[in-house]
DNA sequence: GAAGCCTATATTGTCAACAATATTATTGAA
DNA sequence: TTCAATAATATTGTTGACAATATAGGCTTC
């Protein structure tokens, strides 16, 4: 069970948002190529509904800066270049920063017992072959989102967990990033719940800021590597 | 001149675009009530628009957070109470403190001539009364929004012009908040620009997250002496 | 008089057709 | 062949109508 989800059976939805949804899902997995165009025709088939709904769900992914839409042009899938990716990771810096500083005023005995039980699944999977790209792709990514909940910031969660986390999901899977930090992650994640358990807000603070700052250095690397084993093809 | 519009004569825009402009500006402006209905019949005839580009408009200002959309039932103009405004500010404060630490590293020479420009043209409104009066409504938005504009950072900005000052001027308007602080706050300000100019990042983040912790607490402070008024009544 | 059901109305959700704009393909001339 | 102008096509923007749902008001019953 990766995250909580309240299945409050049979509650209503709109053919807008659930389109919403499924399209952010294809550009978050990669089905829709980031800088795409989007065909609001073929797309309205595809998903069996008409134009006005798919325009209203585009328009809320606009909102969510994953698309970008040109008058009388179209939306394209909104493409990150490194120099975007490294202003999310600065926001995220500070964003985190507060998330942490919060739940160690914040979280109950509970949310931490949550977040240690997170931790060693997390160290089971980093055991085996397959768990090391589980964890790479979406567990480090289940520990933000917890700390955040923990936070008790409605606003924050919503900012990060509704919007900037796709974004990074997105560019997981576009860019594999991080393949060779989970270890260290790791600890460092350890140290994290550590800070928050004994309410020292500073300290998580601080900690959760270079975690997130390395790697952001680790990110960076690997772009280079990447773009420079493109330009020896 | 309150702030730079970049009038690029003629440039091509959407019904749903002009419609969410005028209502984000009417709700900001209050025109629109918080917590209140949007009927969509009533503001498509007083807009002169058909429905379909009104709910795109609509699903934008859902994207900023202005309203909230409840499926089937329609749209309401987002009421913000005050542990709501409390997220913002903690927000805010983490936000404008990495803002102004990006501005002392980035600032150009110019940008600090701005910003000096701005601190002047506050004081002299300080003198007058009218003036205090503009510089509680929008001069210190002003002041914030061109901080943000030299920290280089494109989506830190669209996040905190593009989304969160809308909401606070809102809320200004709605509370008539931080009646009393203008002379403290054009203080603060000051040494604000003094450690962006002398390229101090951390002592002008440090300064910067103080003087927004100040002005919740002040704000905090007037709610509640406007509650206690209330229960008077 | 109050509570619950039913009907009438209003509002939201969805669709398909039309208008306006942009993109592509074609033609012709240099 | 290459470039530009033009025609053909496709896509976006907008509208009004219809269906589904929710709200309001009146009626009956207790």
């Amino acid at each position: 069970m990766p995250i909580s989800e309240t299945n409050q059976s049979a509650k209503p939805s709109t053919l807008a948002d659930d389109v919403f949804d499924q399209i952010r899902n294809a550009i978050v997995k990669g089905r829709l190529a980031p800088g795409s165009k989007i065909n609001e025709p073929q797309l309205s088939r595809q998903y069996g509904i008409s134009r006005g709904p798919l325009r209203e769900a585009i328009r809320r992914l606009e909102g969510c800066k994953l698309v970008e839409i040109k008058p009388n042009i179209g939306a394209n899938i909104v493409y990150l270049n490194i120099s975007q990716i490294i202003e999310i990771y600065e926001i995220r810096e500070s964003l985190e920063g507060l998330a942490c500083r919060l739940a160690a005023a914040n979280a109950s005995s509970q949310d931490c017992a949550k977040l240690r039980e997170l931790l060693t699944h997390h160290e089971a999977q980093i055991q085996s072959e397959n768990g090391l790209r589980y964890y790479q792709r979406e567990g480090d990514l289940d520990f933000h989102y917890q700390i955040v909940q923990c936070s008790g910031n409605q606003r924050l969660f919503d900012m990060l967990c509704g919007e900037l986390y796709h974004l990074l999901r997105m560019y997981r899977i576009q860019a594999a990033s991080e393949p060779s930090r989970p270890i260290q992650a790791f600890k460092e994640h350890h140290q994290i719940v550590d800070s928050i358990e004994q309410s020292d807000g500073e300290l998580a603070e601080l900690l959760m800021g270079r975690h997130i700052a390395n790697a952001r250095k680790a990110l960076l690397k690997r772009m280079q590597e990447i773009q420079a084993s493109e330009r020896t093809d």
